[in-house]
DNA sequence: TATTATTTTTAGACAAATCTAAAAATTTGT
DNA sequence: ACAAATTTTTAGATTTGTCTAAAAATAATA
């Protein structure tokens, strides 16, 4: 069990977190110019940063290649987000904000440094496995709990499922779905399926609710079995 | 009543808290070198941040004079404080941490910035009046409740006190105190007071109990009136 | 395949916060 | 009051992370 503590900046591991994001869509390599839209920055500091971070042995990384993380750089990456996630948790859970306010204040709460801290907060929370958006928290040990999911869109007429989580954490989409009183945990049968525009007729609480394909598509749902 | 946010840096935020401090004892302005001790810096560093701070009004500064906070100033270095307390209660109330193993966590948890995120926080404690080492939490709008309090040196044989802060909050001392079982809200007689060396003979939880001068030199106790 | 377009890297500059070394101001001691 | 000691400031360098502009490599297109 190798216990080396490697002094990390909020920049670096901001970037580490970055990367481990854009790695489920560029499985061969996460691009300069990606990395660089995803961190708000320029190409050029993207490439310095990667440098650094290579010399650390944090990414594996080849001049025009683009970048992935290393062993070392996945399991940093996977304990800010353990970090990120509780402190979400705490925020919506403890402190009774709404999931729509909690990112940013995450953002920053995630690159406090302690171990103990996190564990400790992991037991007053009694160990949650996810976030306020339902994404997994992963554990001490950095295993996520992969639940089944499929995006509301891709469901057909008469199919039913729960609300298990939403794809675009965007305040201003959190927002909307409060607006429809969507929650996690919301049992919902798609009643009707528009050809033309994707858009679907909904229903959930007893109640009728039409939602565009462009929501449809951010909205993630565990299929229910209807015998 | 002025709402303006000033960008602070961690770095500045940091200054600001120990001039605040430092005013206690310099109370005719806080010297170059006494500043640098405290933040652990060269005496340059602190020329160059104390007049980066005087730029933005946030101390009062003359060359050669040295620095007093100015009312904007104070107001920012009270809400660090108070951010710091809270935090260092929270971890100890809620997160089951030992008094000697917050300080650190918390100088990093009061740099969070989220004007919500501590007044929900102060609701969730259910607005503590003092911190783990019985120091007062300002409320708000910036107001300390004082508490009477004497250093426990300053008794004299036969007086009576209750327990309610440490001057001196390194890990140290309050492991020495743990040890001793000498906790917040104890109830403390002085039984004797050697001339020699200032050691005194105290009666806690019915039990002798002898403490060298520099212990009884950081311990406060409120006194106790015995009609 | 040759040319053009795009992506990525390099080179050089900058701001923030720090440092060392030296100069200037203040304080202390006789 | 004057010299010595101390404190404080200035000058210039360094590190980190960023930027712009230009060069180099790769990818797309005709
Ligand atoms: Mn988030
Ligand atoms: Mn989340
Ligand atoms: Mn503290
Ligand atoms: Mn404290």
């Amino acid at each position: 069990m190798c216990v080396i503590k490697i002094e990390m900046t909020l920049s670096e591991e901001n970037y580490l977190k970055s990367i481990f994001h854009l790695e489920k869509k560029y499985v061969r390599g996460v691009s300069t110019n990606a990395l660089a839209e995803e961190m708000e920055t320029k190409a050029s500091s993207v490439t310095d940063m990667i440098k650094k971070l290579s010399e650390k042995n944090l990414v594996n990384y080849k001049k025009y290649q683009g970048v992935k993380l290393s062993e070392k750089g996945n399991s940093i990456a996977v304990q800010i987000i353990r970090k990120h996630r509780l402190w979400e948790y705490f925020l919506v859970e403890k402190l009774d904000f709404n999931w729509d306010e909690v990112h940013d204040i995450a953002e920053q709460l995630e690159h406090i440094k302690s171990d103990e801290l996190i564990s400790k907060l992991d037991k007053f929370l009694e160990y949650p496995k996810r976030d306020p958006h339902g994404d997994p928290i992963p554990d001490a040990e950095g295993n996520f709990a992969n639940l089944e999911k499929k995006i509301l869109a891709e469901f057909n007429e008469g199919d039913q499922g729960i609300c298990v989580g939403v794809k675009d954490s965007s305040a201003a989409f959190l927002q909307y779905l409060d607006r429809n009183k969507i929650k996690l945990g919301k049992s919902i049968t798609i009643l009707e399926k528009e050809q033309f525009d994707g858009s679907m007729i909904l229903k959930m609480n007893n109640k009728e609710l039409t939602i565009s394909k462009v929501a449809a598509n951010n909205i993630y749902l565990k299929p229910v079995a209807l015998d």
